[in-house]
DNA sequence: CTTACAGTTCGACAGTTATGAAACTATCAC
DNA sequence: GTGATAGTTTCATAACTGTCGAACTGTAAG
């Protein structure tokens, strides 16, 4: 495995190893599979994946953008808020990481 | 998703977000991939995990640790070896964890 | 234009992490 | 026993992280 590849993983792992950036992306990733089932792409409020998390704006705001930075969400602003989904590629590499092929 | 998984998961992505650490795993990884495909399990000492990776000894030992208290590999003396593989209870909740059960 | 709203940027601060040097422990070979 | 090998523990230190308050930017509504 190419060290530029070990670092692009790593770098995913970090986003996702604080607690409630964690959880802001289970809860955007929970929210996918629900749209995806009904065959659409999901969009979520930034203030809606809180939901019980006691964080001031600026924290949140700088997890989003490490979430974001690392290549696991995609964001787009609509007027005043911003719009975040799960990115579909950042979340393929990580499974496929994980993945024992020699199992499959 | 309830908090204490939050924070296991958490603590799982945080060992594989150092670069070096990550590393190593994935060398775990790939050999037990092999040996797997061999119908046995796979062990191997640390000085052969670091293939390549300029480490001090206490590094590793840290390493190792870190990610045998996170849950994603098993450790065990051997003489004066330490003898590491892949946890692969930790392996699959990493992995459910990151998938869309709705789309398989 | 003014106000309110949603999010960002900029410090600052406490806490954590990665790394290695030195000293240590445990095991094997002789 | 002596010495060598494999790994651990302790300590120090530089670098990084999570969080927030305060000030800021951009957008929409009146």
């Amino acid at each position: 495995m190419a060290k530029d590849d070990v670092d692009r993983l790593a770098r995913m792992f970090k986003a996702l190893s604080n607690p409630n950036r964690l959880r802001l992306f289970m809860n955007l990733l929970e929210e996918s599979k629900l749209d995806l089932a009904k065959g659409r792409v999901h969009d979520c409020f930034l203030a809606k994946l809180l939901g019980g998390l006691e964080l001031g704006a600026p924290t949140v705001s700088h997890h989003v953008k490490e979430l974001a930075d690392a290549g696991l969400i995609q964001t787009q602003r609509e007027g005043k808020q911003l719009i975040c989904s799960v990115d579909p590629d950042g979340l393929a590499e990580l499974r496929s990481a994980l993945t024992l092929h020699a199992l499959t």
